[in-house]
DNA sequence: CTGATGATCTGAAGCGCTCCAATGTGACAA
DNA sequence: TTGTCACATTGGAGCGCTTCAGATCATCAG
């Protein structure tokens, strides 16, 4: 019967002090929020009690909890504040992606290959309940976001060494996209070499001999013109994983006898802009290719798109191949040939990753060549 | 001179107390991270002056803020946390995008219509330098997303009554979406009435009188069929904007003398495997339909799908008209007729609600008939 | 009747940081 | 010399919560 006692006496009080509470509040307006310790005193029990009610009920007896819980209602308290909880080591219950190099959030979501990635990464958000924070990673505000974004863990598009120093620093498990990371480092990234030495094979077996490169560059400029012959020209190529695709072209032409050195190559920004002004570049400088290896999707849509307005017709005048088979590359005119990579697979796994924990993981997922109607034999 | 005095003594200091702490830590192994307060007695200074050397450089004699600044990179201290610093009141840096109804965040990236508008919202978070996060929402967990996530404020697909009690709660802005918000909640909105108007007098002026509706449901289930003439038939549709829509037609159609009441109409829910069963549940039962009136694009390409496989001609049999104008209801087969709305202008709008704070607001924004192939008068 | 055992609760110590009132200092004017 | 200022720095009080080592007390075996 004491038992009872103990009960009774808690909800005796808390009546009284969450008029009180209620009266103070009114006072004061609707003053600052209430917050796990005015509930506590309200009801009458512990800051330790209180917290327990919310996060740990089995340790709280039946009816104390409900006293906390009906006073917590009473006093329109939401809960435990979510930074609250964080600071003792909670987690954010959310994953960033920082996609690559100067990408903006709205970027992120227009560019089909990076939406696909997206796809894949979201799907695995659902599964774990965690929410996705597209972080706007700007190369100004890069540093900052990689130092204070609310996340449990980081997918990053292929970076620069140095974020890598501060995304470590931060403490969160990360793993990068699309390069040959530092063994202590997390990956995913395709096989660009094979897919790049498939993409040149194909126009070879075709019988292409005259080729042009459209390679990425890093930033958002105006696209580079490095013309065949180039004395000392180096991998010219934005991020690693280009630099792979351009090792797999050489690979494929060396071994038909022609030397990368002897191919020009236009380097162009992906987003809209850019690539056009690279399109037009090539088409310019380079009439004689007939082969045309692009680095990516976009970019071989819009030598497609270019060549439309000039009259070439392809596949007849001119055979053109990307990478990536985003979802535009079916929808093209042509439909584009080109190296199909897993990318909402790359997602997944990136995501799955993070989620899994475990130790360090490094994954090169397939490409596989995919021949649509951009390519054909050349005219003689 | 003394001046000189000052900064040299704690310059001193450091030193001799940096390697105190690298050996400490060497000690204790890779322990436990450093803060900001080790970093401040390592450097000699206040935790205030160390903590103002971040954010306030400004306040801080130069000497002392480079103390720091090597002392905290000594330390391998990767600067503030974020966690503290939201403590006292912070901000997030990000706004959380809740998609409507049980949309997972996988479904908010790969439908076209949610991918419009989160394209809009994206847009205005660059320009903010703002972080994205898409919150993950179904059901189960929208709750705790809505009480939990890290976010200075939301967007919230049309949400139930609860949510937005829970919401408000929270005490961060929101805007919600596609609702006659309360008056005391922003919202942004499209003209749904007018638009369901003008799709159904589309049809009616081309001469069309028999028709069947595709209204939204609001959870995954099975499509629900509502016979002509069903009595006591209520409004419908899913969401308070489905609602309105229906009110168009029956405007519309009244004003060619059919009562709502005698249209057949589907429910189904978009996503496609609902969506087919809708499709196929309309074709079964209302043959004699020769107008169908569709309460998103994806549902109306579903149904021009279905028919196609049927062998029914679109628009030589059956006119489709849709709502949204999706970025695949041009691609469609035959390109759909339909309402747009400006999906990414309505996500702009709501983000900008929320990083420019003010008032309460309210916007509605205006729809327009876009007509393509999916419709034609119909054959006698 | 005693000590041991569980089941509940309490109280206080953090978590890592920001902010602010108070302090100390040199420069400058009166 | 004294008073006044502006600037640089300090010390400590929070921010809202979780966690954990006890404290309490009814219960039960011995």
């Amino acid at each position: 019967m004491k038992r009872f006692n103990i009960v009774i006496c808690p909800t005796r009080n808390v009546v009284k002090r969450e008029n009180e509470a209620l009266q103070e509040r009114l006072d004061v307006g609707v003053s600052g929020s209430i917050k796990l310790s005015d509930v506590a005193r309200a009801a009458g029990v512990s800051l330790g009690t209180a917290s327990n009610a919310f996060n740990r009920p089995d340790l709280v007896r039946a009816e104390v909890r409900e006293l906390v819980e009906t006073t917590a209602r009473a006093l329109g308290y939401a809960g435990p504040d979510p930074i609250g909880r964080l600071l003792m080591g909670g987690k954010a219950n959310a994953i960033g992606w920082l996609p690559a190099g100067d990408m903006s959030v709205g970027h992120a979501v227009k560019s089909p290959y990076l939406r696909a990635l997206l796809v894949g990464v979201a799907e695995i958000c659902d599964e774990n309940a965690a929410s996705l924070v597209i972080v706007s990673g700007s190369y100004d505000r890069k540093e900052w976001a990689i130092r204070n974004a609310l996340v449990d863990g980081f997918i990053l598009g292929h970076i620069e060494e140095v974020d890598m120093v501060l995304a470590r620093q931060r403490k969160v498990p990360f793993v990068v996209m699309d390069m040959d990371a530092r063994p202590d480092v997390s990956s995913v990234r395709v096989d660009g070499r094979t897919g790049a030495r498939l993409a040149a094979e194909h126009l070879l077996d075709l019988g292409h001999r005259r080729f042009a490169i459209v390679s990425v560059q890093r930033v958002p400029a105006n696209p580079i013109w490095h013309p065949a012959g180039e004395p000392d020209r180096r991998l010219v190529a934005g991020f690693p994983l280009d630099e792979e695709k351009l090792l797999g072209y050489r690979e494929a032409l060396a071994a038909a006898g022609i030397a990368l050195d002897d191919v020009p190559i236009v380097e162009s920004h992906p987003p809209t802009p850019w690539a056009e002004a690279g399109a037009r570049m090539l088409l310019d400088l380079a009439p004689e290719a007939t082969g045309i290896l692009a680095m990516s999707d976009k970019q071989a849509i819009t030598v497609l798109d270019e060549a439309r307005r000039r009259g070439i017709g392809v596949p007849r005048d001119l055979s053109v191949i990307g990478f990536d088979d985003a979802s535009d590359a079916v929808v093209a005119v042509p439909p584009l040939t080109t190296i199909a990579q897993p990318t909402i697979e790359k997602g997944r796994v990136a995501a799955r990753i993070l989620f899994e924990g475990g130790p360090v993981r490094h994954e090169v997922l397939p490409v596989e060549l995919i021949i649509r109607a951009s390519t054909a034999p050349p005219r003689y």
